[in-house]
This record gives structure tokens, sequence and C-alpha cells, in this order.
DNA sequence: CTCGCTTCTCGTACGATGTACGAGAATAGC
DNA sequence: GCTATTCTCGTACATCGTACGAGAAGCGAG
């Protein structure tokens, strides 16, 4: 085992082995014990995304929060790259997912949808994360699984029904990261939701009152209806959805 | 002028002034006239993340590339993460706008969803860039209007228009992130486009070998059809643009 | 028990990066 | 020319990922 020494030193190459990633690590039972696992390092990693950001960690800050040295690391994973990858998979065991589908793929694919934004809501930093990914872990694994079963009355083939999964899954981070981004700039500055939208609508206006955009001018005039951010998702997820299968039940 | 001290030693907080960014940069004059310009610094990074990678785009390189000292690139940007914003605009600027819409509102998107395609494929760091933004720039802004003139005829109103607009470009951006990951993974390890598909494949029927997984087992071995990048986005394309509106224009 | 093999631990060090600071250079208006 | 104003950029620092390798800790064999 140890460390494998990638030797990419910039930029960004592979990066990632799936096959060492996630095979069971057998135990080598000679030498010296390991006094921690691949797993308590990716729920310290975790826990300090959730608190402070995925910037926050750090190959110093996770190891500090285990009481080891930083090297030690190393030892458990090869890369902070592939610790984002196992970081990814360990949240993504928070999915629920019922033992069989109820029957109606379309309301069933919307509780996917919403058990995803609520993983992303649990875990801000995860919809960040997500474009780096280069694997799907086993709990990853078990979501599209199910997504798969999920769909088999709409009469989709493989191919689409695949598709269709990366569709919805792109779908939900897209419109989370953007969630996201839009409750860390009202935390961020002046406190009040209201005052963000302002800002930003002002922010626009100004560019509009600039003399172009006319439809952009017409269209902030008359927003209105309900904008929190569920019923936005919802709206959103709904589209989606309908567009997925002409008509079946 | 010169250079803000935005004061955010780590973490993400506000980090850009939308207001400052965008203005027209009023001329001082008076003083040492200045050796280069915003629109030069944007394009030199611009050019380095085309044929280098967004990786490769650092302070030190821009200024180099332009023959400046390092420093130098902040007194026409406050910071890096501005130079990003900047470096979107500036591509989002390639997108050909038709002077008006046909007024066949899905073919119109789809041709929007096309170009941002194509932009995409000529600066593969884009979608990576994305979601780091934090406010739309001029020429995004043209985009947004141009799209919100093509929709009139679907009976939307303003708010589900602007809904739309964001569900599009969210949806191209999570493709197109996709493929060129793919496309990387290609160009990086065996060569062939087959054989890393096939390596992928394989990653997947051993874990799906390990027990679990049925249905995508299943799935897996039905895979077929067009598997092209365009195709797929095509495929894609239609299914959101479907969900869009019910029956209309 | 002792030896030696294997494995994990982690202090030190290196090359990068973003950028604060401030001395110097260049220009425009007086 | 003088001076106020602005741009230039060398130096320096904190921080990051991680290579290296000496030491510590446990196992099986004798």
């Amino acid at each position: 085992m140890a460390r494998t020494g990638s030797a990419t030193p910039s930029g960004s190459r592979v990066g990632v082995d799936p096959e060492a990633l996630w095979s069971a690590a057998e135990r080598p039972r000679r030498g010296r014990p390991p006094a921690h696992s691949r797993a308590e390092i990716t729920t310290a990693a975790v826990a300090i995304a959730d608190t402070e950001g995925l910037a926050a960690v750090t190959m110093r800050a996770v190891a500090a929060r285990l009481g080891a040295g930083t090297m030690s690391l190393y030892s458990y994973v090869p890369n902070k790259e592939t610790l984002l990858e196992l970081m990814i998979d360990e949240v993504s065991g928070d999915h629920r997912l019922p033992t069989n589908p109820t029957g109606d793929w379309r309301s069933d694919l919307r509780q996917i949808a919403h058990e995803q934004r609520a993983i992303m809501r649990r875990h801000p930093w995860l919809p960040a994360a997500l474009p780096a990914r280069q694997t799907l872990g086993p709990n990853t694994l078990a979501v599209l699984d199910y997504a798969l079963a999920v769909m088999t009355p709409t009469g989709l083939d493989a191919q689409a029904r695949l598709e269709t999964f990366s569709l919805l899954t792109g779908f939900v981070a897209s419109q989370m990261s953007y969630e996201l981004a839009q409750e860390r700039a009202i935390e961020a500055a002046g406190r009040t939701p209201g005052e963000i939208l302002d800002a930003q609508t002002r922010y626009l206006r100004a560019a509009v009152a600039g003399g172009n955009y006319a439809h952009l001018a017409q269209a902030l005039a008359a927003t209105g209806g309900d904008q929190s951010a569920q019923a936005v998702f919802d709206r959103l997820l709904d589209r989606v959805i309908n567009g997925i299968a002409p008509e079946s039940g």
C-alpha cells in the first residue's frame, strides 16, 4: 500500500484510481496497526466542510481534528482529490432509498430530487464539490440503481434512463448551487433576505437603465409570485420531469 | 481606484462588487497612464485558460504573458476572483444573437443552448468557472435579454421566463461539464475514446458484480444507440425544452 | 524473549499561490 | 520645473499540497 505518488505537479490529470478507491481495503495483518481509518478521516473532513466550508478542508485541518500529524493522512488516502471523492460518496449515503418504487415514476423521481436537495442543504459544499468528481462510489451507485428501478414504468430504454438520471442530478446540483450561493450572499452581507434581492435587482435595473436589455427591464418590472427557494425548486423540477417522457403511466 | 483590499483571509465572503466591476471605468486623466487595460488582461487570462487549463491561470502567468510585473495586475483588477468574473463575461461575448427571434420559441431556445455549448467547447474551462460566478456581466445580460425575448410566445410570466433561462443554462453547464470531463479522461489516459468507456463500464460491471445494483447491471447490459456527445446533448435538450411549457405556439 | 520484517507516524522542507506593502517611476496641469 | 496623482513591480509572507525519510510500533518465526 502506502502512498502512490501520482506525479502530476500541476493541472488536472488522471488523479483517482476507481479500482483502488472503493475496494474493501483488505487487512495487511502485519506491521504496525493503523491508528485511524479512511472512514474516520472522511467523517472528519465532512464535519469541517459542513461547519467551516469546503475551503477550510485542508490536509492540516483534517489531521488536526483527528489529533494526527498531517502526513499521516497519506497512509489512508493518496491525495486530497481522493479525499474529496470519499466525502461525496459518504454524504450520498444519507440518501434514503425506499425498498421499492411506488409505481408512480413521476412522484418517485420527485422524491429522489427532494432527497438530494435535502442532502445538499445539510452539506452546502456538495454542489461545489460535485463537478470535480471522477468516479461513482457505492452509495452513489445505490441511488442510481434505485432511480433506474423507479424509471421502469416510463418505457424508456436503458440508455435513456441513464441519461435521464444524469439530467435530473445535474438539475438538482445546478439549482442548489444557485440557491445556496444566494443564501451565502444573504448571510455574508446585509443580513435581510429581501435586501440582497433588492441589491441585485437594483444592480440589474441600473444595468438595464443603460439603454439595452429592454426585455429584461420588462421582466424585472413584472416579477412576482412565490419566490421561496423551495417553491422555485419545485416549479422547475416539475418542468424537468414533465419533459422526460411524453405520455405514460 | 487602486486596490481595494477585501480583507477576507480565507473562506468565501462577498468578494466582488458588481457596481465597480462593470462600470465604464472612467478615465482619471492624471498621473502615469496605464500600460495595459482590463480587457487586455482578461484576454490574456482567457488565452492561458484555453490552452493550458484553468489551473494555469495564475496572476504570475497572466502578468508574464503581458510582460508585466505580477503586482501590476492589481491596478486593474482587485483580485483573482474578479478576473475570473471578467473572463466569463468576455467569452459570453462570443454568443451570436440574432436580431430578433423567429417566433418558434422551441427552436430559438435550442439554438441558444447550442450556441452556449459551442462556447463551452471553445473554452473548456467555462463550466468549471461558472459556479463561482457572483454577477452577470453585460454580455451575459445580453444573452438573458435575448432569451427572454425568445420566450415571449410561450405565454409564461416574467418570473417563469427568468427561471426557465436559469434551468436551460444550468442544464447546458451540467451536461458540458460531464461531456468535457469525459474527453479530458480520454485525452489523459489510453487515448482511444472507446477504451475509456470500456474502462468505466468495466469498473461499473465489477462493482455491479459485487451483488447489489441489479437494475444498473441490467441497464449496462442493454446500452446502445447513438452515444456521441452531440446526440446525447440533443436528446436531453429536447426533454428540457419539452418540459418548459405544456402546449403552445 | 528476541529478532527482523512490515507498516504506520509525522517533522521537515520545497515549490507554488494570492496578495499586502511601499519605494520608485512616469505623466498632466500649474 | 513643481507637484499631485497614478501606475509599476520587487520583496515578503502566510498558506497550501505533498515528497522524503528517519523513527516507532506491532507481528510472526526462531
